[in-house]
Parts: structure tokens; sequence; C-alpha cells
DNA sequence: TCCCTACTAAAACGAACGCTCTATTTAGAG
DNA sequence: CTCTAAATAGAGCGTTCGTTTTAGTAGGGA
């Protein structure tokens, strides 16, 4: 079965991937803590990503990107009101961060901080993430009735504070800063209406 | 004359590692490149940090703290209001960002990501920088007439707005994130006078 | 049956890593 | 001047890095 295998071991790669860099960035994380985390072979490593590390960081990337807006979706559609759907995600991004034990940040960001300069194509992926993220927010409020360009200021403003507040609780092991910024970008939102 | 030595030395050594671990990050900055860039030679290095690499690293995070805390008073001098401090700060902060040719963001946070949760004494200082520049917001507000909570909740909402907006513009090359978290910011601010 | 492609496996490469070690030089104290 | 400790210098330690290479296995189509 050709096709479930490199289905089935490439997405273990990434996903082993992501989940190192999330937690230990790029330049940390080595390819074969990559290949025994994956239960694969470092063969089978370069089969998938002949591009080598940077390659599979850029796939990383995408695929972490793709989570968090999994997530940002999921807390959407749990609420209607985009100030309260936001306080949702504050809240669920606390939740995670707490019960991983403070090592689950953002998984996008410290591998794009680290690479921003350096290597291009990282940083591409990066950027092509927070502009989806970004699309989310503008949208959620778009949705709501806000002015098209009142939304897109706001969407910048929340994921941003969303990503400082996320590693302001990473360093500091506590929920606060989370919480806080749920409250402010409910009050920021709100004073548009 | 010992004396200057040692600060002389010392001191380039800090200056160096700080200013590679703001670009590069911690792991890929290694000891012989901090050595080339500070005219020092790795036996230096070890006289001076005999913990080596990590408290190199925990010294660079604190010059680090010590150069943006002195950032952020010189912003809050040159204006009187609050909410035109933090906008003072947004554009000097993309100004110096735009001039580094992105290659300068926060001298600490791309070293405390990357050591949250494996490396504490890195964390920790990561965590005493951002306590303290959040201190330095609140007592401006504070001064301003904001009463204790709500400065203190504004002092970590402008902290973690400008560290997002700073990593958001670095990823995208825009001074945009910054622009707009200045307005946000003073919008939030104002909305509690 | 044979073949060809997809995939796995493992050994080994040169380079770079953090760090240790032994000399050597410098400069103020007695 | 002599002594001592601070500071500099750099070769080299063992290890790990990303990557390459070479060999081998599995399985569907002819």
């Amino acid at each position: 079965m050709r096709t479930q295998h490199e289905r089935g071991t490439r997405e273990r790669i990434v996903r082993a991937t992501s989940r190192l860099m999330q937690r230990q960035g790029y330049e940390a994380t080595g390819l074969k803590q990559i290949s025994q985390e994956a239960q694969a072979t470092l063969g089978s490593v370069y089969h998938f990503f002949p591009g080598g590390k940077r390659e599979l960081a850029v796939e990383a990337v995408r695929h972490g990107a793709r989570e968090f807006a999994e997530f940002l979706r999921a807390a959407f559609d749990q609420e209607d009101d985009p100030a309260a759907a936001i306080g949702a995600c504050t809240r669920d991004l606390a939740k995670g961060l707490r019960e991983s034990g403070w090592l689950d940040g953002c998984p996008v960001t410290t591998t794009a901080l680290e690479s921003a300069g350096r290597v291009p194509e990282i940083q591409q992926a990066a950027e092509n993430a927070y502009e989806h993220w970004r699309t989310l927010v503008r949208d959620k409020l778009a949705r709501a009735g806000f002015a098209d360009d009142v939304a897109h200021d706001l969407a910048h403003s929340v994921i941003n504070m969303l990503e400082g507040a996320e590693l302001s609780a990473q360093v500091s092991q506590s929920e606060a800063p989370l919480e806080i910024a749920g409250r402010h970008l409910a009050r920021l939102i709100d004073s548009y209406r």
C-alpha cells in the first residue's frame, strides 16, 4: 500500500517536526530527534523531504498554521459575537498552555523568530500563516457588521495581542496575560460598535 | 589596567552576545562567533563566564532588558500623556526595525521563546525583563491618574501588544502592525479615562 | 515470473558545536 | 626587580550536527 505508507509516514514526520519546533525552535531540533519521535528513519525523512531540514521546517510551519486556523475556526463557531469569540480564544489558549506544562506555545512563532532574516522560505511561510489568521478574524468581524477598514485593523491587533499574550503567559507561566488580553480585546472591539 | 580591561572586554562580550542572540536566537549563536564579534578570544569568554553559554545568555538577556527599559523611559519622557507616549514607542520601534533591515526585533523574545521550559535560568531572566517593563508602563499610567488595578492590567496588554506587533512587523517586514497597535492601545487607554 | 518504483535501513562523511586544557602575556603590589 | 594573579591565546577534546551514500525490502503491473 504505497499511498498509505506515504501519507502515514510523511504525516508523522511533519507532525513530529511541528511539535518539536513548537517547543524547542528550529535550531535546537535535530533531524535524528525528529526521526525518532516520528518513528521513521533518517532515510525516510530525506526521501520525503529532499530539501532537508529547511523544507521540513517550512512544512512544519504550514502544519502549525493550519492547526491554529482550525483552533480559531472552532472558537469562532462556538460564539456568535466576535468579542465573545475572542474571549473564548484566550480562555482555550490559556487552558492548552497550562495543561501542556507551559510548553506548547504558538506552533509558528518560535521558528518564525529564529528564521526571520536568515531563512526566507520559513519567514515567508510564517508570514502567510499570520496573514491567514488575520483573514479569519477579519471575516468574523465583517460578518458581525464591522466596517472593512475597522475590521482590517482590529484583525491585526487581535492576532498580535494573542501572540504577545501567549508568549508572555508561557514565559511567566501564568494565565493572567491571556485573561487580561481577552478582556481588553473585547473592550477594544466593542468601542467600535 | 586590570579593571578597565575587565570592564571593556566583558562588556564587549555581553553586547555582542545580546546583539547576535537578538538576531539569531540562542541555539544558532556560537561561542566562536561571539568571540569574533566581540574581538575577544574563547579563553576570555570562559574566563569571564565560567558557566559557559548559558551564563552568557542570561547576561545577554539582562543586557537586552536594560536596553529596552531605557528605550521605554526615553519614550515616556518625551510625552507626558501615556497614550501619546505609547504612540511614540510604536513609532520608534517601527523606525528601528525598518532601519536595521527588519533584523533587530525584541532583544529578549527570541532567546526567551527558545529557552522556555528548557533553560530555567534564561526563562527566569526573561520573565524578570517583562515584569520590569510592565512596571515602567504601570508607573507611567499611575502617574497620569489611572487606578492601580486598571494600570496593572493595561501595563500587561501594552507590553504584550508591543511584543506581538513587533514580532508581526518583523516577520511581515511592514510597519503596519506597529502603527495599528499604537492607535489601538491609545484608544484602549483612553477608554479608561 | 520479472521488473520497476516507492520506501526503508544504516553506516559514514566533513563540519561545527561547547568546552577544556596548557601556555603565555600583562600589570599592579611589595 | 620580583612575585602573583588576572587576562589572553589557541590547539584540541569528544560529541553531535545535517547530509550523503549505498544497500536492501516491499508490492503492484506486465
